[in-house]
DNA sequence: ACTTGGCACTCGGGAACACAGAGTGCCAGA
DNA sequence: TCTGGCACTCTGTGTTCCCGAGTGCCAAGT
């Protein structure tokens, strides 16, 4: 049904069409590669391939353009992933090693991808799920104020500042540091509330207001954390490629955190690579674009997710390449620190 | 030289042409505008305002469209900020209220700003400069690494992972705290360096290279630091207007920190409205485009600045009314936390 | 000294049109 | 099953033409 030599025509429309931007034609094919058969026979192959949806005309008289449906199959079976030059691994390399806290590494992992693909990146910051504690400080501000700060194992700090219901002195506080130091550390921060649900409890009675109070805060920050955070770099780079919906609608995906979050979608396997293509895609402002995502994660869990956005018109290989390669040098990184 | 009608006539030619975006004729501006004369008047008065270049023609026998200098002067003496109305003062108010940290507060801000304006929107991260030290805070992490967390009185946190030369125990690592905190308390970022310099000779020997590893992190998080952080949002506003240059051009623009750090310019005054207009902004890759930006800050002292870039055909009235507004609820927020 | 109506002139943008070129589908023959 | 040939169908481009908006200038009016 579907032999060998169609799969080769198919691949080949593909690749020229993302080179050069135009439907090709059975001449321009016959010609580019050398398939050993006529323009005449491409036709015949084309024909069929459009009847199954692979591939489409614009128009009557027009070379054919893969469709989505021809794009997923190039990608599953008749590419592979394109490994990054050892140039360009040095440069990525070289390039996350200087950054110094984790909204640095994140930073310069999405203008890296973006630099890299020439395409729109998206990393998402490593999610708080599945860190655990490391330390927890209160920091008196005034006698009524105090800022609660959580350090992360994944060097995540999140603060809060806290309105307290009564005069605190610096006795109090340190000892209410104390308790939850020694009762959260190393505690995943899922099992935080099991971990402090009792607390008050175990607290002298004139402590309990107080406790309640920072523990109600903290129990706030870690839901409110869990919708993620999601930075986009290289918006520039969508200048130069015209998509069949709006460039305005991308942009405004971009901005949705909620949309980019559903857009990375989520796969339990860290490291294998998400391709969704075109109308694949969970958001019907993105009708042209294509998705390339990956897991991160430090050890063998995974953190978070990263990938780029272009148009379904893209370099496969080579975006799952560079995709693949950053993901795998920021989860080392990661693993360093 | 330029009398009451002309400057009429000119505000008339901003307005229309704000409002259309199409070149503006003698006929339209009589018809529209009431300003007694008939449209041959109009036509003299418009050849003076050509020729001393508050106006242009695209073409020949095409209307007039405003020059650079032609906004400047609507600016500086046609126009006056307009108000914002108390629905959108109602809106600003409490979607800024909902702020749980600086974090919260910037991102709130940025698109908030971007969605009142229809622009794109951005803002300064408050900077540490005039910020002083309210607590710093050594978290061991194990027996090689502590992690470094400085907190400041605008509520920024700090944090670095530092790697120390030499095994610290709890002890150690609770007296230089102490000492860090008695001695930097409520001092300036910028009176930082003075403070710890002689701190070394304070400690007992065996302390001292501890303290110098974390010192030398410390003033380098502060240099770090200084070029400081910058955000936008709104770039889906770009895709309807059309500009003179390259879309893409913007966005290169918007994501390099350092030109956006310029275009935002710097006024000693708060609450002073910058305007930049087209070629008045120092990056050449923005000639289309202008810069309406306010300081704002905690109090009497200028923490960082915020605006929106739009381009030169904008209403700024209105968007000089907002950028001003949002500067003082932001001011607000600030001095309140 | 301005203002105004009239008038000739200019030029951009859209409509109509033709045409070359690329590409297809199909058919008959190898 | 492949191939060459051939008629057909489009799109995109270039050309021409014309309408209309808008201008600049001038002479007359207030």
């Amino acid at each position: 049904m579907v032999d060998d030599r169609k799969l080769a025509v198919l691949r080949a429309i593909v690749e020229d069409y993302v080179s050069t931007n135009e439907p090709v034609g059975s001449k321009a094919l016959a010609d580019r590669h050398n398939l050993g058969v006529s323009p005449a026979t491409i036709r015949n192959d084309m024909a069929v391939l459009e009847e199954q949806g692979y591939i489409a005309q614009p128009h009557t008289s027009a070379g054919r353009v893969p469709t989505d449906k021809g794009y997923r199959l190039f990608v599953d079976r008749l590419s592979q992933v394109k490994p990054l030059s050892s140039a360009e691994r040095k440069a990525i390399e070289s390039f996350l090693a200087g950054a110094v806290d984790i909204d640095d590494v994140v930073m310069r992992t999405v203008r890296l991808l973006a630099q890299l693909t020439r395409q729109v990146a998206v990393v998402q910051y490593p999610t708080l799920t599945n860190s655990a504690v490391r330390h927890v400080e209160l920091v008196p501000l005034s006698e009524h104020r105090l800022m609660f700060v959580l350090i992360t194992n994944t060097g995540r700090v999140e603060q809060r500042v806290v309105e307290l219901p009564e005069v605190a002195d610096e006795q109090r506080v340190a000892h209410l540091r104390a308790v939850l130091n020694t009762s959260l550390d190393g505690c995943g921060l899922s099992g935080v509330p099991d971990r402090v649900a009792d607390l008050p409890e175990r607290l002298s009675p004139e402590d309990r207001p107080l406790a309640a109070t920072i523990l109600s805060v903290l129990l706030e920050s870690l839901v409110e954390k869990h919708d993620e955070k999601i930075v986009f770099a290289g918006a520039a780079n969508l200048a130069g490629a015209d998509f069949t919906v709006g460039l305005r609608d991308v942009l405004e995906a971009l901005e949705e955190q909620v949309v980019l979050m559903r857009l990375l979608g989520e796969t339990s396997d860290l490291s294998a690579l998400t391709v969704r293509i075109g109308s694949e895609n969970p958001y019907t402002g993105l009708q042209g674009t294509s998705i390339v995502a990956a897991g991160y994660g430090s050890g063998d869990k995974q953190l978070a997710r990263l990938g780029v956005l272009g148009p379904t018109r893209m370099d496969y290989p080579v975006t799952m390449g560079a995709v693949r390669a950053v993901a795998r040098y920021v989860s080392q990184i990661l693993a360093a620190s």
